[in-house]
DNA sequence: CGGGCTCTTGAACGTGATCAATAAACGTGG
DNA sequence: CCACGTTTATTGATCACGTTCAAGAGCCCG
């Protein structure tokens, strides 16, 4: 559990204490248990937790009038949501689980609390909110910008760097666990046509479809392709202003 | 200056303290000045400072290979923006002024400190990034799913509403200082097209042209036309987590 | 065996892009 | 005060990327 992509993640940000990697594993018991499918949050409706995947996929999405989806996000093990509740009460999108997934529920007087016993916690969590900032603007570039063949190819080698990222061995093989459906949600097109840039993909050997989603199988020659540039994806590592930050925690204190 | 847009702006996040506002209008003493379409920053060069602009409208926005731009976010008087240069220590966009601007640049250096005598007004400062997530979910619904003409429209009534935020009265009107290629460049669409729709707006009085930029007429009837809900933009009003976050600044040490 | 999902294919259509040319507005220096 | 270069707005004709609608096939799971 110490080495779960939770830890893993939060700590990109933030130098945890071990102090405060027991405090977050304790926030961390009892997640939610949530079959493929479900809907853990409707847009619009009070919420006052906050979210950490621990396993799965689940998307985050606005259900628009017209019936059409916009997803906002795709959220992976080891990644935080709902942190706008804090300040809006309420979600701003909806949240469903793509595979069966595991996911912890932080109470907003639970943060308040880790907010007061390990500020640097705390900061780790509000910090996920800056480096999403990083991956909006990269989709809107994606979504104003480019045609269909790069915008799906840049998705993909996003997701497939992230999903990476909460992996123990990093060379281990990555199903992205996407329906086509799902593509089209969250690149603007409409299935139809995500499946038929799909299949140039697929004849030219960039990637495969098997029974867990689909596999980047040549992520170089698709990221030439597509232009893709991933640096955006990767917090300069140990930033200093984190020293900074003061840590009451118990080894201090006493 | 108590009564400037940034303290108006900030303070719809966090309870500010006598002492945090005096300490704030140390940090805004000294400003850059920018003339009209000079640029402030360059993508991926090297930044170790945030900004909040005092006065003035600025793009910030990514220029593409193939030459397009596309606009991720306007700041508008109040609002601050390089948060993400603390985890990046880089620009993740190029600065632009639209208008003559000042704008207040806060070293890192300096933001640690605040950190750690005034960690609510520091809080603040990370909260505007929570704030334009919502924005940037909403961008994202407006780029991948909505036709050119709702696409303008929710530009020009979220803009006009974020500009009023930053007027001391908020009857006064508000003129918007872009150009056709700015709004091009911000919804994906190309000049000309844009120029089409612009002319459907003011066939049916939505907004006019002045020597000031444009005017939004009748938001109302613009709004309804493009299923415009603001909501996003409004915090829940003293959201109570802020209650707890400790302030060590002299009255309560004292 | 049946009912959803998910994927696939085809044909026609339309929103918005592209390219090119002109006109108007503006600021700046001579 | 005028001349000029630059930025911005406008218009037309053509083109294409991606949509729409509809139908059918495969598949998984109960």
């Amino acid at each position: 559990m110490q080495d779960s992509p939770a830890f893993r993640r939060l700590s990109e940000l933030i130098d945890l204490t071990p102090q405060g990697r027991n405090y977050l594993l304790a926030l961390l018991a009892s997640p939610v248990e949530l079959a493929a499918r479900r809907k853990l949050l409707d847009e619009h409706r009070p919420c006052d937790s906050i979210f950490l995947v621990l396993s799965g996929w689940v998307q985050l999405f606005r259900q628009l009038k017209d019936g059409g989806r916009q997803v906002l996000n795709f959220r992976l093990p080891g990644e935080v949501f709902g942190i706008e509740s804090l300040l809006y009460r309420r979600s701003l999108y909806s949240c469903q689980a793509l595979t069966n997934a595991s996911i912890a529920q932080i109470s907003h007087n639970m943060f308040e609390a880790t907010q007061q016993e390990f500020p640097r916690l705390a900061s780790a969590f509000l910090l996920t909110a800056v480096k999403d900032g990083a991956i909006h603007y990269e989709w809107a570039v994606n979504l104003g910008r480019r045609p269909a063949f790069q915008r799906i190819a840049h998705l993909f080698l996003e997701l497939e760097r992230r999903a990476r990222m909460s992996l123990a061995s990093p060379d281990d093989d990555v199903h992205l666990p996407l329906t086509q459906q799902h593509i089209a949600d969250c690149t603007g097109l409409t299935v139809p046509y995500v499946n038929r840039i799909l299949q140039q993909m697929r004849a030219l050997q960039f990637l495969e479809y098997g029974p867990q989603g689909l596999t980047i199988l040549d992520g170089k020659r698709l990221a030439v392709a597509a232009g893709f540039e991933p640096d955006y994806l990767e917090v300069s590592w140990q930033t200093n202003w984190q020293r900074h930050v003061p840590e009451n925690a118990p080894e201090e204190a006493g």
